[in-house]
Parts: C-alpha cells; sequence; structure tokens
DNA sequence: GGGCACAATATTGTATGCAATTTATGCGAG
DNA sequence: CTCGCATAAATTGCATACAATATTGTGCCC
C-alpha cells in the first residue's frame, strides 16, 4: 500500500487538491513516517506531488493551523515538536473531553455505529499482526475520533482530532514504554461497552484508557527524536 | 476608534500582514459589524487593506479553518452562517469545557490575573455605559478566552477562543432576547470567585452563566439574517 | 411576452516570476 | 589552522498574469 498520496489519483498522471496533500502530510506524520522537526521544503514537496507550490503551500498553512507543522516565518515548515509542556496540556485537555464524550457515544451509538466500531477493530487487530505498526498507530487515533463522531458532536470531535493528531507527535517523542503498541485490548473493552451502551463504563474506561497513555509518557526529559546534536552528542 | 484595520498601522502607509487582516476580520465579525452571510470578495478586501489578494486569501483561509467563513468553492468567502444544530453543538462544547476550566482558573489565578480580569470588567461596564454594544459583546466574549489561558491551558484555551467567536456568530443569529446585552452581574460573580479562590463556585457559575445564554438562544427557528429570501417572502 | 441558449462580465483558482531573507560557501586576515 | 566576513546559492514571501468557473445580461425563438 504505496500511498504516496492518494490511491485513486495515482493511476491517472492527475495533480491532488490541496485537501489531499494535507491527509496525506497528515497520515505520514500520524504513522510516524514523518518525524517531528522533518522540514518540509516547499519545492520538494511541490515536485513529489506534481503541483506548484501555491498548493503546497495551502496545505502546509491549514497542517500549521492544526499545529502539525510549524512555520517559521522564512525558513519553512517543520513538522511540529511539541515541548512537554504542551504535551501535558494536550493530554489533559483530552481527558477532560473524550471520557464524557464515550458516555454519550454509549448512550447514541446505532447498530450501524457498532458495527463501524467492530469493523475497525479487526481492522486494528489486523495491522498489529501484520507488523504494519504505523497502520496499527493511525486506526488506533482514529477510533477515538470515531467515537466522537458517533457522539454526535461534531464540534468536539473536531477537537478530538486535532489533539489525536497532536499526540501522534508526542508518542513520537515521549513514548516510554518498551511494547511496541499497546494494550489494543483497552479498545476492546471500552467499544464493547458501547456496544452495551453501559455509558458509565464507557466513560470510566476512556478515563483509565487516557490516563494510561499519559502515563507511558516520558515528559522530563528533553524530547528523544528533535534533541538538538548539542542535546545528543556534548 | 475606527479600526478599520489596525491602529498602529493606520497612519504609515503601510500595509498589514495576513495575520492582522484576520485578526481585523474577526474583530468586526464578533462586534457584528460583519453580519452572518456577508460576502467577503477577495478584490474587495485587498483593495480596503492595500495588499494582494495573495494575502487575503491567507486572511480567509485561516479564518475559515476557525469556522468563522465559509469558502465555498469558486464562489468565494461568506461569513458563516452557524446552523441550529451547530449552535447546539457549540454550546454544549463550551458547557463541557468552560466551568471546569474555570474552576482551574480559580485555583491557578496570581495577584496579576485578577488585577488583569478586574480592569476587564470595567472595561466592559464602560462599553456598555457609552452604549458601544459592539465592543462590549466583544469584550463579554474575550472575557472567556483570558479566563482559560489563567488555567494554563493554552490548548483548551484555543478551543474556547473558537468556540466564543462562532458564538458570536450564534448570537447574531438566534438571539431572541430584547435586553440589549445581558447580565454583566453574571461576569462580575465569575470574577469574584476566581479571586477568592473559590473553585466550586467558579465552576458552578461558569456553568449557569452559559446555560443562562445558552437558553437566550431561539434555535428552533431559521436564522433571523441568514434567511433565504424565500423563508422571508414566499 | 416568457423561456431558453449563448455571450459578456466578474470572481476565484493556480502557476510563475521576482524580491527578500536565510543558509551555505569561500576567501583572507590574524 | 581558525575565525570572521563577504559573496553566492537556495528557499520562502509576495504580487501579478492567466486560466477556469460562476454569474449576469442580452437577444432570439416560440
Amino acid at each position: 500500500m504505496n500511498d504516496r498520496w492518494s490511491a485513486a489519483l495515482k493511476k491517472q498522471g492527475e495533480q491532488p487538491s490541496s485537501e489531499v496533500i494535507a491527509a496525506s502530510l497528515s497520515r505520514a506524520i500520524h504513522e510516524h513516517r514523518l518525524a517531528p522537526g522533518t522540514k518540509l521544503g516547499e519545492d520538494e514537496l511541490a515536485d513529489i506531488y506534481d503541483v506548484s507550490r501555491t498548493i503546497v503551500r495551502t496545505s502546509l498553512q491549514s497542517l500549521a493551523h492544526g499545529q502539525l507543522v510549524e512555520i517559521k516565518r522564512n525558513r519553512g515548515a517543520f513538522v511540529a515538536q511539541p515541548t512537554p509542556q504542551e504535551a501535558q496540556e494536550i493530554f489533559e485537555a483530552r481527558e477532560l473531553l473524550e471520557p464524557r464524550t464515550a458516555r454519550m457515544a454509549a448512550q447514541r451509538a446505532t447498530a450501524k455505529d457498532i458495527t463501524m466500531l467492530q469493523a475497525h477493530i479487526a481492522d486494528e487487530h489486523a495491522a498489529l499482526e501484520n507488523g504494519d505498526n504505523g497502520r496499527a498507530l493511525y486506526l488506533s487515533g482514529q477510533l477515538h475520533v470515531h467515537i466522537a463522531q458517533i457522539a454526535a458532536q461534531a464540534t468536539i470531535a473536531s477537537f478530538i482530532e486535532t489533539l489525536v493528531a497532536r499526540s501522534s507527535l508526542i508518542v513520537a517523542l515521549y513514548w516510554k514504554r518498551a511494547s511496541a503498541l499497546c494494550e489494543t485490548h483497552a479498545h476492546d473493552s471500552l467499544v464493547l461497552a458501547i456496544e452495551r451502551n453501559d455509558q458509565t463504563a464507557a466513560e470510566a474506561l476512556m478515563r483509565s484508557h487516557l490516563v494510561d497513555l499519559h502515563s507511558a509518557l516520558d515528559l522530563s526529559s528533553k524530547p528523544a527524536v528533535g534533541k538538538s546534536l548539542r542535546d545528543i552528542l556534548g
């Protein structure tokens, strides 16, 4: 699955829109194919996607708005490197938003929603078994987004989407647990609770799942990837 | 106070940056000088601010990302018109985020923070007495943002900022209460609670304040301003 | 006179060229 | 040989020209 950008367009010599490019980059960041701090040169991207810099700039600005990339004036765009402080805030925000959202999802989930969640879980398991860690990581985040969507809260869902995306950067920088990834059974039991429309359980499971994730971070030290050479060597 | 864009630049023939233009438009929307549905033509804005369309487009895209304007492909940018559904979601999101945030603010507020809040409240009163309703409305929203900032949660604060901005559109469309605006004493007592570091009171006051605002909306009917001609006439 | 097709106009979308700024290179002084 | 400075290369910022699309206006035919 070589998603250089989007499967559909690839065969034609067609040019992707700025949204497609932004999605492609976002996906690459999610899946840890683009490390925090990586420079995203305009000409380079324009060449890769076969569009003009104008389009690339639009994409980068869009990603910058979601704080997945940082644009430094006259210096270019880089994959963002959340500080420990930001990481802390992002997980606090998630712990504030997501448990209640999971509760709402458990309340409102339809049969169709549950089918989708089960399929999603199956995908996650498959990705893990195939050793496709990037995809597993991506799907793992998307589950949280789907749950928010089930809660019929587009606004909150979009917040959670940006928090999940940034969490992926945080994991890249601060993850300390040896295990590749991670307790999928946390997701399993969460989905089961939603299936049962067990609001209280869903809320509690989501909360403890987030606390688990949060506690698997080492926010005391400088980031592992984006370390400056001085930090690594000197 | 003719803030055509920003006071500082105005005297010089200098050209504002895309951020300044976005802020100027955002402010105009906050203060109900730009009604929901208003078309924001690129050439027109480029002429007003004396910059090229490139800059204007950047500003509009930024505002679109915050859902203050809606960009329709090949048709242009318009001040957004939240649907009743969206309005509902936005206020639910605020009711989820802000009470807890107010609690944190009450916990963490420093003497300097409190000074700022008091000055802010004074400004609000002054604006109301001067009949400057636009400014009063703007400041009223900004108080919520400031409280979020005091809570030392930049991430959540930025969410609240976008929710407050969109709330301003919602008020323009769905406000039903006759009274110009509104119980400033809700803000007064909220600030007092924060001054006292009374976390529980701050949380409760924020919650009831938001419920108050929410209940002053009429979300049953079509918007009063962005009605289609069919809705108004036919 | 009304409706439809087509032309004219206006507006947005995109590419490209030039200016400004940063980054890299090379040269000379110490 | 190293440091500093000047110059060159590369990259981003911006404006403008052109292409694509939507909107408006006009005239013809029924």
